[in-house]
DNA sequence: GATACTCCTCCCCC
DNA sequence: AGGGGGAGGAGTA
């Protein structure tokens, strides 16, 4: 390992379980050792206790990645205080919601939807290998994440052959329009959450959880609430916020992010994970 | 505006 | 062993 990161006092920071709660895709655990891509990068990270050590990227870089100059324990506090949502905290202490890059974050969740995490990772590392450079660093050899640009000249064929099914229509035409618009990323960012929300959504495959994905994981809206299958059973058992079975009608998905929002503040998408965090 | 069905792959259980 | 059923969101009819 290169270098060290000082972890402040007052910050609480969990690597295994930042990594492992099911926000990032591309991230092998072996020993005691992290690695992932990111960036085009090769990086690999531990932590024993309040020691992080890393290699295959600056501090700057590392801080942003993991949101390490982020205030964690005041958004903690922001949230309304109940026996639930304290013992998530309290459980799953130091999770912190990285910053993804917009374009690799979008193309995670389009491939989401539908499936497990076991197989996202498994379509996710099959479309690096296939369309992504080939990265040597350090001994170890890794694909980056292929580009818009990239993924738009293999269109459909091609990418079935990554276990994407129905999705390659919607990687493919989505693809294409990022590829013919570099602003694209720039101009949501530029909006509120709620124009972003709308202007994501006009990308096929992007229905409102995929997009409440992106915008909380990829341009760090907080008050995005995604709403999948296990969010709504816990958000029901915890809060009875609606009926749990049957499919999820855009209606009690509104209502129940909706009352996130209201009970959890300004950073409910953070709460979000936590609750999401302990699903089973 | 709400509901039902299809899309595809993986995994689990018999 | 191989087949059937269920899980998981978005889009369309």
């Amino acid at each position: 390992m290169k270098s060290v990161y000082p972890l402040k006092p007052d910050q609480p920071f969990n690597l295994d379980i930042t990594l492992s709660c099911g926000q990032v895709f591309r991230w092998e655990k072996r020993g005691d050792l992290w690695t992932g891509v990111s960036a085009g990068r090769v990086i690999s990270i531990r932590q024993s206790g309040r020691k992080i050590e890393y290699s295959g990227c600056d501090e700057e870089y590392l801080e942003y990645l993991f949101h390490l100059d982020f205030d964690l324990e005041s958004v903690i506090g922001s949230f309304s205080t109940d026996e639930y949502i304290g013992e998530a905290v309290e459980r799953y202490r130091g999770l912190r919601v990285m910053r993804q890059d917009p374009w690799e974050c979008l193309l995670s969740y389009l491939c989401a939807q539908n499936t497990g995490i076991p197989n996202i990772k498994r379509m996710l590392g099959n479309m690096a290998v296939m369309n992504g450079k080939k990265i040597v660093q350090g001994g170890q050899e890794a694909y980056a994440f292929p580009g818009a640009e990239d993924l738009s000249r293999r269109c459909d064929a091609d990418l079935k052959g990554c276990s994407t099914g129905y999705r390659s229509g919607y990687i493919c035409r989505t693809s294409s329009m990022i590829a013919d618009d570099p602003g694209w990323a720039d101009r949501i960012r530029s909006l509120d959450y709620t124009g972003a929300r709308k202007e994501i959504m006009k990308y096929p495959g992007v229905g409102r959880k995929v997009a409440d994905c992106i915008l909380l994981f990829g341009f760090q809206f907080y008050e995005s609430f995604p709403v999948d299958v296990w969010i709504r059973r816990i958000m029901n058992d915890l809060y009875g916020t609606g009926n749990p079975a049957g499919p999820l009608s855009e209606r009690d998905y509104d209502r129940i992010a909706d009352f996130g929002r209201e009970h959890f503040g300004n950073y409910a998408g953070y709460a979000q994970e936590y609750l999401f965090a302990g699903r089973q």
